[in-house]
DNA sequence: GAATATAGTTAAGCCCGCTTAACTAAAAAG
DNA sequence: CTTTTTAGTTAAGCGGGCTTAACTATATTC
């Protein structure tokens, strides 16, 4: 087996324990949250942005803008939205998660996470610094990566 | 910093990025193939088992056994699942993929690698070899965490 | 400054997932 | 062999997400 396909191999396999493991676990916080899986992805996608409009989240999100304004005021009812005017262009709206919306984000992000930190206590100083140098390459490698594809 | 919060650091950024494309891209690929999230992950969830009955889906998507037999019963009509009487216990059932089933769902995994293979084409030999033994190493204590659950 | 484009909202209506409740059939327990 | 438990199905009905279409208000263009 090439060095290639020996690495591919063992990311991929790495990746779908992680992407089961991490899906499983957002599904089951927000079921338990009561709200729905749109709702959720539409928070997250804020809480990366800091603050966005209806037509950027439309865009991300691939639904409509109509189904962007109904998901947000649904949001901004239960508090974890604030919608303002955007100053600089008066018909754009600036949605901004609420204090309570960023905590809710991220007792979501830390749910995710709960199994990674149970991984740091497994782990031996030395295979941390090699685990830790490995994801420092990979970050390096995707910047590379994301350059190429322009 | 301390090597273990610099640890959980590297790796949680890392997994953001990652869960994050990754996860737009099967939002991406689910929306177009005109199937739902929750057929979808009907069908990730045959595909990791092989095999399984109503009740053990109904467990781990956390839904009642009615919703799943309902959800299997458009997933056998659009031809993506079989559905056939467990020999051993006449009540049960046996779902799999079809071999339709399995081709789709192999697309969809495709396309959530896709950009890491980008990676692949953008990574030295020596950074691979690193990375490997990186995984390697998660591997291991990924094991390892999981026993001390128990 | 009139015409056009852009950002967002509102309402009607469809589809779908999910739940509850009532049911059938097979297996296990007594 | 009767009773109870287990596996799954079916039907009714609720609620939510999403789309289209019609609308308001602000910006931009000519």
């Amino acid at each position: 087996m090439t060095d290639s396909l020996q690495f591919s191999r063992s990311l991929r396999k790495w990746m779908d324990t992680f992407i089961h493991r991490s899906m499983h676990d957002s599904a089951r916080f927000v079921k338990n949250s009561g709200f729905s899986m749109p709702q959720f992805f539409l928070l997250m996608q804020v809480y990366r942005r800091e603050h966005c409009g209806i037509s950027d989240l439309s865009e991300h999100l691939e639904i409509t803008n109509a189904a962007v304004s109904q998901l947000v005021d649904k949001l901004v009812q239960a508090g974890m939205l604030t919608r303002t005017e955007d100053p600089n262009d008066r018909r754009a709206k600036k949605v901004e998660l609420s204090a309570e919306g960023k905590k809710f984000i991220d007792q979501g992000i830390e749910e995710r996470y709960r199994w990674v930190d149970a991984l740091a206590a497994a782990i031996t100083e030395e295979e941390e610094r090699n685990v830790t140098a490995a994801f420092e390459i990979l970050d390096k490698v995707m910047e590379k990566a994301h350059e190429q594809e322009k």
